[in-house]
RNA sequence: GGAGACGUGGCCGAGUGGUCGAAGGCACACCCCUGCUAAGGGUGCAUCCGGGCAAAACCUGGAUCCAGGGUUCGAAUCCCUGCGUCUCCGCCA
């Protein structure tokens, strides 16, 4: 959520940097409430003032025994007009509170100006791909093939988008998550958190996903939701507190499994485990201090990957284009991994700076040095994502005999093992 | 799931219809006093949103005593619903 103070006073300022997004900002609409709520506002608390005023010299009165009864009429003759005042100003308030609950983020200067994907800047290349002699399989055939992966079966289960791991595919599935895990608590400084995979529409709001992305998510029965991200059950941890200035920054860790209808992306990415209902992913997230938050947004990154550069696997680094950004980010990087059979590179993970963005709508605030309530900034990415971590260590991993060595970091985690074969 | 009790400021805790945004205490900050040790005195100390104002300070109005409705001229206080906590019982990994 933007501060409404930024609208109210550079509001064609704020519609030109959204225009940068391709969103464009109803500034009439929002002049037109914004005027109407200041006249109501007014006119409401001043009736307000008057009838606490009388209600009191009621009080006294009757205190001392005296009569109040004209007063009282007085105060009667007030309450229609005050009740629609009330009723009034309620209403204009909630338009702009949905106004501005829908507007996105401001994107940061260092943002590059762009429409779409196309128009992202790559940052660095890190690792360089494999030479393969032969065409690269890619993952669901390696998996099927070591009769490790299940599709069909999930399917049957559940539905498409979902799958189905056997015996040492889904242990490396789980070694993946304790690696990840372990590398951010033990050399990045994280605390590991675990935390609900349900959580009620007010955390939604809180990061963003509601109201504008409901149809994304799975909403149960009960009214809560499936989280798509851990970043909404760790985000929300600060939702409604104050934090000493000198506990900040604040880094936090989980594992989660994640569950996202993917509505609208019928069609795409049908095939393997890139898109999927329910995947798992490692989750950090940072609460900083707002002039700490692009420094820690470089760090987090680099956090994610030194996970990609432990496992040897090739990615690359975009900067998210204006256009790309999502809604409540300031700034994106995403991290591409390399994935031989597409013979591209994959997003892996995504970086962001939210600044005060999701802080002001949970009121996630500090101490300043003044002793003031501020709003902290907040900061996540992925660490990885597990599932796709998954696919690109099956096809960068592949041997032409059909098996796939397990990169070196995660043996431990795999009682040595030092490949997946036909078991 | 059943029965009962309860939900007040950073914390404890008073307040059961009226000069209550809320006594008192603790914690915290500053000042004074004291040449000795967790001594005494004073002051300040919730959040959000308006208006004065473009901003800081300041002044001023409104809202908030779990949340949402209701009764009333007036609600922390009464009524209803929801949520949460605690105790006992049941069930359960």
């Amino acid at each position: 959520m933007l501060d409404i103070q930024l609208l109210r006073k550079d509001l064609a300022n704020v519609a030109q940097r959204l225009a940068s997004r391709g969103v464009t900002l109803d500034t009439a609409r929002i002049e037109a409430l914004e005027a109407e709520r200041k006249n109501i506002q007014t006119r409401t608390q001043d009736l307000q003032a008057r009838r606490n005023q009388l209600s009191k010299q009621i009080g006294m009165a009757k205190g001392k025994g005296e009569d109040a009864s004209a007063l009282m009429n007085e105060v009667s003759g007030l309450s229609d007009a005050l009740k629609a005042g009330e009723d009034r100003l309620a209403g204009i308030q909630e338009d702009l509170a949905g106004v501005l609950m829908n507007i996105p983020n401001l994107p940061h200067e260092s943002v590059p100006v762009g429409k779409d994907e196309h128009d992202n800047q790559e940052v660095r290349r890190v690792g360089i791909p494999r030479e393969f002699a032969y065409p690269p399989l890619d993952h669901v055939d390696i998996g099927e093939n070591l009769e490790l992966l299940d599709l069909p079966t999930a399917t049957k289960i559940a539905s498409s988008r979902f799958a189905l791991m056997r015996g040492s595919l889904a242990r490396l599935h789980r070694a993946l998550a304790q690696f990840m895990l372990d590398t951010h608590t033990q050399e990045h400084g994280y605390e590991e958190v675990y935390v609900p995979y349900l959580v009620n529409a007010e955390s939604m709001r809180g990061t963003g996903q509601l109201p504008k992305f409901e149809e994304d998510l799975f909403k149960l029965s009960n009214g809560m939701y499936l989280i798509p991200t851990a970043e909404v059950p760790v985000t929300n941890i600060v939702r409604d507190e104050i934090i000493p200035a000198e506990n900040l920054p604040i880094k936090l860790v989980a594992h989660t499994p994640c569950f996202r209808s993917e509505a609208g992306s019928y069609g795409r990415d049908t095939r393997g485990m890139i898109r999927q209902h329910q995947f798992d992913k490692v989750e950090m997230v940072q609460f900083v201090r707002p002039e700490d938050s692009y420094a820690a947004l470089e760090e987090l990154t680099g956090h994610a990957e030194a996970i990609l550069q432990k496992l040897d696997l090739p990615y690359r680094v975009m900067a998210l284009c204006s256009g790309d950004i999502g809604f409540s980010a300031a700034k994106t990087y995403d991290l591409e991994v390399w994935l031989p059979a597409q013979n591209t590179y994959r997003e892996i993970s995504s970086c962001s700076n939210f600044e005060a963005f999701q802080a002001r709508r949970m009121q996630a605030r500090y101490r300043d040095s003044k002793g003031r309530p501020e709003l902290i900034h907040t900061i996540n990415g992925s660490g990885l994502a597990v599932g796709r971590t998954l696919v690109a260590i099956l096809e960068n991993y592949q041997n032409p005999d059909g098996s796939v060595t397990i990169p070196q970091v995660l043996r431990p985690y795999m009682g040595g093992l030092t490949q997946l074969a036909k078991e």
